[in-house]
DNA sequence: CCACATCCGTACAGTACTGTACGGTGAACC
DNA sequence: GGTTCACCGTACAGTACTGTACGGATGTGG
Protein backbone atom coordinates (compact mmCIF):
# COMPACT_ATOMS: atom_id res chain seq x y z
CA UNK A 1 0.00 0.00 0.00
CA UNK A 2 1.46 3.74 -1.01
CA UNK A 3 0.45 5.91 2.44
CA UNK A 4 1.23 8.75 1.15
CA UNK A 5 1.73 12.27 2.61
CA UNK A 6 0.72 15.42 2.16
CA UNK A 7 3.64 16.54 0.44
CA UNK A 8 3.40 13.47 -1.72
CA UNK A 9 0.11 14.87 -3.15
CA UNK A 10 2.32 18.44 -3.62
CA UNK A 11 5.44 17.71 -5.03
CA UNK A 12 3.00 15.81 -7.60
CA UNK A 13 0.53 18.92 -8.46
CA UNK A 14 3.77 20.83 -8.98
CA UNK A 15 5.36 18.39 -11.48
CA UNK A 16 1.67 18.11 -13.38
CA UNK A 17 1.54 21.71 -13.51
CA UNK A 18 4.30 22.18 -15.11
CA UNK A 19 4.22 19.66 -17.51
CA UNK A 20 0.39 20.34 -18.62
CA UNK A 21 -0.89 23.77 -16.80
CA UNK A 22 -3.28 24.19 -14.38
CA UNK A 23 -5.86 21.92 -15.77
CA UNK A 24 -3.34 18.50 -15.55
CA UNK A 25 -3.78 19.29 -11.66
CA UNK A 26 -6.39 17.01 -11.74
CA UNK A 27 -7.40 14.74 -8.67
CA UNK A 28 -7.81 11.19 -10.56
CA UNK A 29 -4.90 11.53 -13.01
CA UNK A 30 -2.30 12.31 -10.29
CA UNK A 31 -3.87 9.86 -7.90
CA UNK A 32 -3.24 7.47 -10.73
CA UNK A 33 0.29 8.69 -10.96
CA UNK A 34 0.57 8.31 -7.59
CA UNK A 35 -0.91 4.72 -7.27
CA UNK A 36 -3.42 5.65 -5.44
CA UNK A 37 -7.55 6.22 -5.45
CA UNK A 38 -9.24 9.61 -5.23
CA UNK A 39 -10.07 8.15 -1.03
CA UNK A 40 -6.93 9.03 -0.66
CA UNK A 41 -6.53 12.95 -1.98
CA UNK A 42 -9.90 13.80 0.11
CA UNK A 43 -8.35 12.72 3.17
CA UNK A 44 -5.55 15.08 3.00
CA UNK A 45 -7.33 17.97 1.28
CA UNK A 46 -10.86 19.64 0.89
CA UNK A 47 -10.83 20.69 -2.53
CA UNK A 48 -9.01 20.67 -5.43
CA UNK A 49 -8.50 24.17 -4.90
CA UNK A 50 -6.52 23.59 -2.09
CA UNK A 51 -4.37 21.85 -3.58
CA UNK A 52 -3.33 23.88 -6.20
CA UNK A 53 -2.98 26.75 -3.52
CA UNK A 54 -0.67 24.72 -1.12
CA UNK A 55 1.65 23.65 -3.71
CA UNK A 56 1.50 27.27 -5.15
CA UNK A 57 2.30 28.72 -1.68
CA UNK A 58 5.04 26.24 -1.29
CA UNK A 59 6.51 27.00 -4.46
CA UNK A 60 6.36 30.72 -3.78
CA UNK A 61 8.04 29.62 -0.71
CA UNK A 62 10.92 28.01 -1.87
CA UNK A 63 11.88 29.49 -5.11
CA UNK A 64 11.13 32.50 -4.45
CA UNK A 65 11.73 33.85 -0.73
CA UNK A 66 13.73 31.64 0.44
CA UNK A 67 16.31 31.73 -2.74
CA UNK A 68 16.35 35.82 -2.29
CA UNK A 69 16.81 35.13 1.51
CA UNK A 70 20.18 33.09 0.51
CA UNK A 71 21.91 35.54 -1.68
CA UNK A 72 20.85 38.69 0.09
CA UNK A 73 23.51 38.32 2.71
CA UNK A 74 26.10 38.83 -0.16
CA UNK A 75 27.74 41.67 -0.43
CA UNK A 76 29.40 42.74 -3.86
CA UNK A 77 26.33 43.28 -6.47
CA UNK A 78 28.04 41.24 -9.42
CA UNK A 79 28.70 38.33 -7.28
CA UNK A 80 24.94 38.26 -5.79
CA UNK A 81 23.27 38.52 -8.89
CA UNK A 82 25.61 35.77 -10.63
CA UNK A 83 25.03 33.53 -7.67
CA UNK A 84 21.05 34.53 -7.64
CA UNK A 85 20.95 33.15 -11.38
CA UNK A 86 23.23 30.28 -10.93
CA UNK A 87 20.95 28.95 -8.03
CA UNK A 88 17.88 29.99 -10.39
CA UNK A 89 18.98 28.00 -13.39
CA UNK A 90 20.75 24.73 -11.54
CA UNK A 91 18.56 23.95 -9.40
CA UNK A 92 15.09 25.21 -9.45
CA UNK A 93 12.47 23.06 -7.73
CA UNK A 94 9.94 22.22 -10.06
CA UNK A 95 11.44 23.92 -13.11
CA UNK A 96 9.56 25.64 -15.70
CA UNK A 97 6.26 26.18 -13.36
CA UNK A 98 6.35 30.45 -14.78
CA UNK A 99 4.95 29.35 -18.09
CA UNK A 100 1.76 26.99 -16.71
CA UNK A 101 0.91 29.82 -14.88
CA UNK A 102 0.94 32.55 -17.79
CA UNK A 103 -0.76 30.06 -19.74
CA UNK A 104 -3.74 30.21 -17.41
CA UNK A 105 -3.44 33.58 -16.31
CA UNK A 106 -6.67 33.93 -15.16
CA UNK A 107 -6.76 31.51 -12.95
CA UNK A 108 -8.20 32.63 -9.62
CA UNK A 109 -5.32 30.22 -7.80
CA UNK A 110 -2.56 30.68 -9.59
CA UNK A 111 -2.89 34.49 -11.00
CA UNK A 112 -2.43 36.27 -7.68
CA UNK A 113 1.03 34.04 -6.97
CA UNK A 114 2.02 34.58 -10.14
CA UNK A 115 1.83 38.25 -9.51
CA UNK A 116 3.87 38.11 -6.68
CA UNK A 117 6.85 35.99 -7.82
CA UNK A 118 7.33 38.14 -10.54
CA UNK A 119 7.09 41.68 -8.56
CA UNK A 120 9.40 40.20 -5.81
CA UNK A 121 11.78 38.93 -7.87
CA UNK A 122 11.87 42.13 -10.05
CA UNK A 123 12.39 44.50 -7.28
CA UNK A 124 14.70 42.04 -5.65
CA UNK A 125 16.86 42.34 -9.24
CA UNK A 126 16.38 46.44 -9.46
CA UNK A 127 17.73 46.55 -6.25
CA UNK A 128 20.79 44.90 -6.78
CA UNK A 129 21.39 46.77 -10.20
CA UNK A 130 20.86 50.07 -8.50
CA UNK A 131 23.53 48.76 -5.89
CA UNK A 132 25.86 48.76 -9.30
CA UNK A 133 25.10 52.18 -9.55
CA UNK A 134 22.84 52.49 -12.47
CA UNK A 135 19.96 55.27 -11.96
CA UNK A 136 16.57 53.57 -10.15
CA UNK A 137 14.36 54.27 -13.51
CA UNK A 138 17.38 52.03 -15.49
CA UNK A 139 17.94 49.58 -12.92
CA UNK A 140 14.14 48.83 -13.08
CA UNK A 141 14.47 48.34 -16.54
CA UNK A 142 17.90 46.18 -16.37
CA UNK A 143 15.97 43.92 -14.37
CA UNK A 144 13.35 43.50 -16.30
CA UNK A 145 15.23 42.60 -19.13
CA UNK A 146 17.60 40.64 -17.02
CA UNK A 147 14.59 38.60 -15.43
CA UNK A 148 12.84 38.53 -18.78
CA UNK A 149 15.91 36.64 -20.23
CA UNK A 150 16.02 34.16 -17.59
CA UNK A 151 11.94 33.63 -17.94
CA UNK A 152 12.73 33.02 -21.52
CA UNK A 153 15.34 30.55 -20.96
CA UNK A 154 13.16 28.56 -18.94
CA UNK A 155 10.90 28.21 -21.57
CA UNK A 156 12.98 27.40 -23.78
CA UNK A 157 14.44 24.53 -21.57
CA UNK A 158 11.05 23.02 -21.07
CA UNK A 159 9.78 23.85 -24.47
CA UNK A 160 13.16 22.17 -26.79
CA UNK A 161 15.62 20.85 -24.81
CA UNK A 162 17.88 20.22 -27.90
CA UNK A 163 18.49 23.63 -28.89
CA UNK A 164 19.83 25.02 -25.50
CA UNK A 165 23.23 24.32 -25.36
CA UNK A 166 24.14 21.57 -22.09
CA UNK A 167 24.52 24.04 -19.20
CA UNK A 168 24.47 22.12 -16.17
CA UNK A 169 27.71 20.12 -16.09
CA UNK A 170 29.66 23.13 -18.20
CA UNK A 171 31.41 25.73 -15.33
CA UNK A 172 32.46 27.40 -18.44
CA UNK A 173 29.20 27.41 -20.56
CA UNK A 174 27.03 28.45 -17.29
CA UNK A 175 29.02 31.65 -16.46
CA UNK A 176 28.99 32.12 -20.16
CA UNK A 177 24.75 32.21 -20.03
CA UNK A 178 24.70 34.00 -16.28
CA UNK A 179 26.48 36.52 -17.47
CA UNK A 180 24.02 37.04 -20.59
CA UNK A 181 21.65 36.59 -18.69
CA UNK A 182 22.36 39.33 -16.16
CA UNK A 183 23.99 41.96 -18.84
CA UNK A 184 26.84 41.77 -16.82
CA UNK A 185 29.16 41.71 -19.79
CA UNK A 186 27.44 44.55 -21.00
CA UNK A 187 28.82 48.14 -20.65
CA UNK A 188 25.53 49.71 -19.57
CA UNK A 189 25.30 47.67 -16.57
CA UNK A 190 28.99 47.61 -15.29
CA UNK B 1 -28.13 35.38 -36.59
CA UNK B 2 -24.34 35.80 -36.39
CA UNK B 3 -23.34 33.25 -39.55
CA UNK B 4 -19.33 32.36 -38.48
CA UNK B 5 -16.73 31.72 -41.12
CA UNK B 6 -13.87 29.39 -40.32
CA UNK B 7 -11.55 32.32 -39.72
CA UNK B 8 -13.47 33.44 -37.11
CA UNK B 9 -12.88 30.11 -35.29
CA UNK B 10 -9.72 30.12 -35.66
CA UNK B 11 -8.93 33.61 -34.12
CA UNK B 12 -11.26 32.55 -31.47
CA UNK B 13 -9.39 29.93 -31.00
CA UNK B 14 -6.14 31.65 -30.22
CA UNK B 15 -7.27 33.74 -28.37
CA UNK B 16 -8.44 31.23 -26.30
CA UNK B 17 -5.04 29.32 -26.44
CA UNK B 18 -3.39 32.37 -25.33
CA UNK B 19 -5.63 32.98 -22.39
CA UNK B 20 -6.08 29.50 -20.61
CA UNK B 21 -3.93 27.16 -22.45
CA UNK B 22 -4.23 24.05 -24.63
CA UNK B 23 -7.33 23.31 -22.34
CA UNK B 24 -8.91 26.28 -23.06
CA UNK B 25 -9.92 25.75 -26.64
CA UNK B 26 -13.32 24.14 -26.11
CA UNK B 27 -15.94 23.63 -28.61
CA UNK B 28 -18.72 24.59 -26.16
CA UNK B 29 -16.95 28.18 -24.20
CA UNK B 30 -15.88 28.98 -27.73
CA UNK B 31 -19.15 28.96 -29.13
CA UNK B 32 -20.70 30.78 -26.32
CA UNK B 33 -18.25 33.01 -26.77
CA UNK B 34 -18.98 33.56 -30.66
CA UNK B 35 -22.95 33.54 -29.67
CA UNK B 36 -23.55 30.27 -31.86
CA UNK B 37 -24.17 26.64 -30.18
CA UNK B 38 -21.87 23.77 -31.40
CA UNK B 39 -23.56 22.74 -34.72
CA UNK B 40 -21.86 25.60 -36.50
CA UNK B 41 -18.77 24.38 -35.24
CA UNK B 42 -18.76 20.67 -36.22
CA UNK B 43 -19.94 22.12 -39.72
CA UNK B 44 -16.54 24.13 -40.05
CA UNK B 45 -14.49 21.38 -38.68
CA UNK B 46 -14.67 17.74 -38.33
CA UNK B 47 -12.82 17.97 -34.94
CA UNK B 48 -11.83 20.02 -32.19
CA UNK B 49 -8.01 18.72 -32.96
CA UNK B 50 -8.65 19.91 -36.63
CA UNK B 51 -9.50 23.86 -34.87
CA UNK B 52 -6.37 23.71 -32.80
CA UNK B 53 -4.23 21.76 -35.99
CA UNK B 54 -5.37 24.72 -37.93
CA UNK B 55 -5.49 27.71 -35.57
CA UNK B 56 -1.65 27.09 -34.96
CA UNK B 57 -0.23 26.03 -38.40
CA UNK B 58 -2.34 29.56 -39.37
CA UNK B 59 -0.10 31.10 -36.24
CA UNK B 60 3.14 29.31 -37.15
CA UNK B 61 2.48 30.84 -41.23
CA UNK B 62 1.55 34.55 -39.78
CA UNK B 63 3.86 34.67 -36.99
CA UNK B 64 7.45 33.01 -38.43
CA UNK B 65 7.32 32.72 -41.49
CA UNK B 66 5.64 35.57 -42.80
CA UNK B 67 7.58 37.42 -40.11
CA UNK B 68 11.28 36.20 -41.55
CA UNK B 69 10.11 36.42 -45.23
CA UNK B 70 9.47 40.43 -44.28
CA UNK B 71 12.94 40.95 -42.98
CA UNK B 72 15.26 38.60 -44.83
CA UNK B 73 15.80 40.95 -47.85
CA UNK B 74 17.47 43.82 -45.04
CA UNK B 75 21.08 43.76 -45.90
CA UNK B 76 22.20 45.30 -43.19
CA UNK B 77 22.61 42.36 -39.89
CA UNK B 78 21.75 44.92 -37.29
CA UNK B 79 18.91 46.32 -38.72
CA UNK B 80 17.70 43.12 -40.06
CA UNK B 81 17.70 41.85 -36.36
CA UNK B 82 16.31 45.57 -34.91
CA UNK B 83 13.00 44.69 -37.71
CA UNK B 84 12.63 41.97 -36.57
CA UNK B 85 12.69 42.30 -32.55
CA UNK B 86 9.95 45.46 -33.35
CA UNK B 87 7.90 43.88 -35.73
CA UNK B 88 7.75 40.50 -33.19
CA UNK B 89 7.30 42.54 -30.10
CA UNK B 90 4.45 45.55 -31.76
CA UNK B 91 2.37 43.44 -33.77
CA UNK B 92 2.68 40.03 -33.04
CA UNK B 93 -0.55 38.51 -34.06
CA UNK B 94 -2.39 36.36 -31.09
CA UNK B 95 0.85 37.41 -29.07
CA UNK B 96 1.21 35.54 -26.10
CA UNK B 97 0.90 32.21 -27.57
CA UNK B 98 4.36 30.03 -26.60
CA UNK B 99 3.92 29.57 -22.79
CA UNK B 100 0.39 28.28 -23.45
CA UNK B 101 2.29 25.30 -25.95
CA UNK B 102 4.88 25.39 -23.28
CA UNK B 103 2.69 24.25 -20.77
CA UNK B 104 0.98 21.95 -22.38
CA UNK B 105 4.53 20.69 -24.26
CA UNK B 106 3.01 17.43 -23.76
CA UNK B 107 0.07 17.81 -26.16
CA UNK B 108 0.32 16.21 -29.75
CA UNK B 109 -0.76 19.08 -31.79
CA UNK B 110 0.69 21.99 -30.13
CA UNK B 111 4.32 20.62 -29.35
CA UNK B 112 5.81 19.72 -32.81
CA UNK B 113 4.64 23.60 -34.34
CA UNK B 114 6.16 24.59 -31.31
CA UNK B 115 9.35 22.89 -31.88
CA UNK B 116 9.23 24.12 -35.59
CA UNK B 117 8.83 27.46 -34.60
CA UNK B 118 11.21 27.69 -32.06
CA UNK B 119 14.30 26.10 -34.25
CA UNK B 120 13.40 28.36 -36.74
CA UNK B 121 13.64 31.41 -35.26
CA UNK B 122 16.94 30.45 -33.54
CA UNK B 123 18.47 29.65 -36.91
CA UNK B 124 16.97 32.45 -38.50
CA UNK B 125 18.72 34.44 -35.24
CA UNK B 126 21.90 32.83 -35.45
CA UNK B 127 22.22 33.43 -39.45
CA UNK B 128 21.77 37.23 -38.47
CA UNK B 129 24.48 37.35 -35.83
CA UNK B 130 26.90 35.27 -38.05
CA UNK B 131 26.18 37.69 -40.59
CA UNK B 132 27.46 40.09 -37.97
CA UNK B 133 30.62 38.79 -37.71
CA UNK B 134 30.36 36.13 -34.82
CA UNK B 135 31.78 32.44 -35.30
CA UNK B 136 29.12 29.78 -35.81
CA UNK B 137 28.79 28.79 -32.15
CA UNK B 138 28.79 31.99 -30.53
CA UNK B 139 26.29 33.48 -33.47
CA UNK B 140 24.50 30.33 -31.71
CA UNK B 141 24.79 30.86 -28.36
CA UNK B 142 24.05 34.73 -28.65
CA UNK B 143 20.87 33.67 -31.07
CA UNK B 144 19.42 31.88 -27.84
CA UNK B 145 19.67 34.40 -25.33
CA UNK B 146 18.45 36.90 -27.70
CA UNK B 147 15.66 34.69 -28.29
CA UNK B 148 15.23 33.71 -24.55
CA UNK B 149 15.03 37.41 -24.03
CA UNK B 150 12.37 38.00 -26.31
CA UNK B 151 10.03 35.27 -25.19
CA UNK B 152 10.65 36.15 -21.15
CA UNK B 153 9.55 40.03 -22.34
CA UNK B 154 6.44 38.12 -24.10
CA UNK B 155 5.40 36.00 -21.20
CA UNK B 156 5.84 38.70 -18.89
CA UNK B 157 3.66 41.11 -20.74
CA UNK B 158 1.05 38.32 -20.26
CA UNK B 159 1.55 37.55 -16.99
CA UNK B 160 1.40 40.92 -15.31
CA UNK B 161 1.92 44.10 -17.56
CA UNK B 162 2.28 46.24 -14.93
CA UNK B 163 5.68 45.48 -13.95
CA UNK B 164 6.83 46.45 -17.61
CA UNK B 165 7.16 49.83 -18.98
CA UNK B 166 4.87 51.12 -21.57
CA UNK B 167 6.98 50.32 -25.40
CA UNK B 168 4.63 50.30 -28.03
CA UNK B 169 3.64 54.27 -28.18
CA UNK B 170 6.85 55.35 -27.13
CA UNK B 171 10.03 55.02 -30.07
CA UNK B 172 12.46 55.59 -27.76
CA UNK B 173 11.97 53.01 -24.87
CA UNK B 174 11.23 50.42 -28.04
CA UNK B 175 14.38 51.53 -29.50
CA UNK B 176 15.82 50.92 -25.91
CA UNK B 177 14.37 47.78 -25.64
CA UNK B 178 15.03 46.11 -28.71
CA UNK B 179 18.64 46.68 -28.49
CA UNK B 180 18.69 44.91 -24.93
CA UNK B 181 17.16 42.26 -26.64
CA UNK B 182 19.22 41.62 -29.19
CA UNK B 183 22.16 42.57 -27.28
CA UNK B 184 23.45 45.12 -30.17
CA UNK B 185 24.31 47.28 -27.36
CA UNK B 186 26.92 44.25 -25.61
CA UNK B 187 30.26 44.58 -26.58
CA UNK B 188 30.68 41.16 -28.09
CA UNK B 189 28.00 40.78 -30.33
CA UNK B 190 29.36 44.44 -31.98
C1' DC C 1 -41.31 29.54 -56.42
C1' DC C 2 -38.64 26.08 -55.76
C1' DA C 3 -34.59 23.36 -55.51
C1' DC C 4 -30.24 23.36 -53.51
C1' DA C 5 -26.24 24.51 -50.81
C1' DT C 6 -24.81 26.71 -46.67
C1' DC C 7 -25.02 27.24 -42.05
C1' DC C 8 -26.87 26.53 -37.44
C1' DG C 9 -29.90 24.56 -33.42
C1' DT C 10 -31.29 20.52 -30.81
C1' DA C 11 -31.43 16.08 -28.90
C1' DC C 12 -29.00 11.93 -27.66
C1' DA C 13 -25.21 9.02 -26.03
C1' DG C 14 -20.58 8.71 -24.19
C1' DT C 15 -16.57 10.16 -21.36
C1' DA C 16 -13.87 12.36 -17.67
C1' DC C 17 -13.65 14.79 -13.69
C1' DT C 18 -15.48 16.65 -9.09
C1' DG C 19 -17.30 16.15 -4.46
C1' DT C 20 -19.59 13.37 -0.80
C1' DA C 21 -20.82 9.50 2.08
C1' DC C 22 -19.47 5.60 4.06
C1' DG C 23 -17.26 1.42 4.78
C1' DG C 24 -12.77 -1.09 5.22
C1' DT C 25 -7.76 -1.85 6.53
C1' DG C 26 -3.61 -1.73 9.05
C1' DA C 27 -0.61 -0.20 12.55
C1' DA C 28 0.07 1.84 17.13
C1' DC C 29 -0.98 1.90 21.83
C1' DC C 30 -2.57 0.74 26.10
C1' DG D 1 -6.39 -8.46 21.96
C1' DG D 2 -9.38 -4.89 21.36
C1' DT D 3 -9.81 0.06 20.47
C1' DT D 4 -8.64 4.01 18.09
C1' DC D 5 -7.00 6.77 14.54
C1' DA D 6 -4.80 7.65 10.25
C1' DC D 7 -5.44 6.49 5.68
C1' DC D 8 -7.58 4.54 1.64
C1' DG D 9 -11.22 2.15 -1.55
C1' DT D 10 -15.86 2.26 -3.41
C1' DA D 11 -20.24 3.71 -4.79
C1' DC D 12 -23.36 7.45 -5.92
C1' DA D 13 -24.87 11.89 -7.87
C1' DG D 14 -23.65 16.02 -10.41
C1' DT D 15 -21.29 18.74 -14.02
C1' DA D 16 -18.91 19.89 -18.34
C1' DC D 17 -17.28 18.63 -22.51
C1' DT D 18 -17.09 15.70 -26.96
C1' DG D 19 -19.06 13.73 -31.09
C1' DT D 20 -23.10 12.34 -33.96
C1' DA D 21 -27.58 12.52 -36.16
C1' DC D 22 -30.93 15.09 -37.91
C1' DG D 23 -33.96 18.70 -38.64
C1' DG D 24 -34.71 23.77 -39.39
C1' DA D 25 -33.54 28.31 -41.09
C1' DT D 26 -31.52 31.39 -44.63
C1' DG D 27 -29.96 32.91 -48.86
C1' DT D 28 -29.16 32.07 -54.07
C1' DG D 29 -29.86 30.64 -58.85
C1' DG D 30 -32.78 28.47 -62.30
Amino acid sequence: MARLSKQDWLTAALVALAEGGVSAVAVVPLAQRLGVTRGSFYWHFTDRTALLRDALDWWEQQGTVAVIDRVAAVADPRDKLRALFRIAITEDPASGLEPALVAHADDPVGAPVLRRVTERRVAFLAEAYAELGLPPARARRQAVVAYSAYVGWVQLRRATPDVLPEVVGDPEALAYLVDNLTGLDAPGAG
